[in-house]
DNA sequence: TCTGGGGTCCTAGGACCC
DNA sequence: TCTGGGGTCCTAGGACCC
């Protein structure tokens, strides 16, 4: 990096000649299901999330982009998706939805999502991008940021991302698009220019000119609210954006005006950087149809409660924060969390505040229940090394069920910490948080 | 688009503290 | 008893992304 002087009053070195490769998966749930089953090749597919061969709930994760030539798009209803694109055994006369006017070419393959699989394809192509960059931003499964400053120059550059397609198409098999730029904004919206399979490479001095004619809503962070908005203010592309007072934009959208004007413009000083921790865990599922009854509600919310703080457990991961989420029809969107004192691992306490909070629900119509725990704190490490006096690892080992006892796990003692509360909630799990209220009564660790 | 699931970040008001 | 300003934490909601 500091390969040579610097010219006082030349700063801002490393931000000038970053070299940003961002890397973009072309379907890649669809891709994957080629990969197992290479009849899919050249053909409609559709993976569906909550989708079950046969039925037509849930809701499109991927279209091919054979299928999005029916209109077939990501998000939408399984149901509509299969009114544009009809499933390919509904050629069969035995088929509960037999069509005998259907032609071969009119239909489609529908997959249910099948993440373990996907996950497992997209580790080998993380291990090709670690392999071809010395700082890898995982986004998401099917895609990352790559820094590759220290493993290339401009005028080999596309080269060098040719290369990484290339082997990524040869030892996984999937296609991926790729954008390089100086900036990570300007990469991320250079790999979608030329999907599938594309190849877009912006050189410092070309970002203006490169996004001055895209429409607004190709802005990574711009919406459909904010799309629409902007326009009625007269901005329609990224050339204007770029060119407008940011002024009523800051006082429009505030923080995020900002960033929108300088992302606008090219600016975005932001590092390629590995990803941190996670802030939080959920789980939610949905209703076939608007539940009033306060039983099914609460058995999804102990289930969600269940698996979300086993995945914390997994994960080695305390949490201080225990929420649940309502949605009620038409859509609306309700969230009741609360906080507690100190970091813990207790599912039995995620269930009991769930349900608390879940209560002020019971008995209205909803359609989506969820679980959630944030606040999170890694001290796994630490953790197993102080509890580990008694050699078992985590409390991740024992079963929720076996473990009412607390003695059996250090980790999952709890302590009264406030006479007042409601919540005998109020408890911090371990030792290792030093209580910042001076609570006593922790201590007795040792 | 009548709506699946898992995330992130921002904002705004209120409580509480100094 | 009235009153200032600043900071932090908590909660609810919203927009957005994949």
């Amino acid at each position: 990096m500091s390969d040579g002087p610097r010219l006082p009053g030349v700063e801002r070195e490393d931000e000038e000649d970053r070299i940003v490769l961002h890397v973009d998966a072309d379907c890649f749930y669809a891709s994957c299901e080629r990969l197992r089953e290479p009849e899919l090749e050249g053909e409609p597919v559709v993976v569906g999330m909550g989708y079950e061969p046969g039925e037509t709930i849930g809701a499109v994760a991927t279209a091919s982009y054979e299928a999005r030539e029916f209109g077939v798009e990501s998000a939408q209803a399984i149901s509509t998706a299969l009114e544009r694109l009809p499933r390919r055994a509904a050629l069969e006369p035995e088929a509960d939805d037999y069509d005998p006017d259907l032609t071969r070419e009119e239909t489609g393959f529908y997959r249910p999502v099948d993440m373990d699989f996907y996950e497992s394809v997209a580790s080998e192509v993380r291990d090709i991008l670690h392999d071809c960059a010395d700082v890898v931003r995982e986004v998401s499964i099917d895609e990352a940021y790559l820094d590759v400053t220290e493993r290339t120059a401009w005028e080999v550059a596309d080269g060098f991302a040719r290369h990484i397609k290339d082997r990524i198409r040869r030892e996984v098999g999937v296609t991926v698009s790729v954008g390089a730029a100086p900036t990570m904004s300007a990469a991320k919206i250079a790999s979608d220019f030329d999907k599938p399979d594309g190849l877009t490479v912006v050189k410092p001095g070309e970002v203006r000119e490169f996004l001055a004619p895209l429409e607004v809503d190709l802005l990574h962070g711009v919406g459909p609210v904010t799309a629409r908005e902007l326009r009625e203010m007269g901005l329609e592309t990224a050339g204007e954006v770029a060119e407008t007072d940011p002024e009523p934009l800051v006082e429009r959208f505030g923080e995020r005006g900002r960033e929108l004007y300088e992302r606008a413009r090219g600016e975005d000083d932001r590092r390629v950087e590995p990803k941190g921790d996670p802030k939080s865990f959920s789980r939610e599922s949905a209703f076939a149809e608007p539940v009033s009854d306060s039983e099914p509600k609460y058995e999804q919310i102990e289930t969600l409660a269940a698996a979300v703080a086993d995945r914390a457990q997994r994960e080695g991961a305390l949490y201080r924060t225990v929420g649940v989420k309502a949605v009620t029809p038409p859509y609306d969107v309700n969230t009741r969390e609360r906080s507690l004192p100190g970091p813990v691992d207790d599912p039995d306490l995620v269930d009991r505040i769930a349900t608390e909070l879940f209560a002020e629900f019971e008995d209205e119509p909803v359609r989506k229940v969820g679980v959630r725990v944030a606040n999170l704190e890694f001290s796994a490490a630490d953790q197993a090394s102080l509890d580990g006096w008694d050699g078992t690892e985590s409390a991740a080992e024992t079963g929720s069920e076996t473990d009412t006892d607390a003695d059996t796990d250090p980790s999952l003692e709890q302590s009264e910490t406030r006479g007042d509360a409601a919540d005998d909630d109020a408890a911090s799990a371990s030792g290792l948080e030093e209580p910042s209220d001076g609570q006593a009564s922790l201590t007795d660790f040792s």
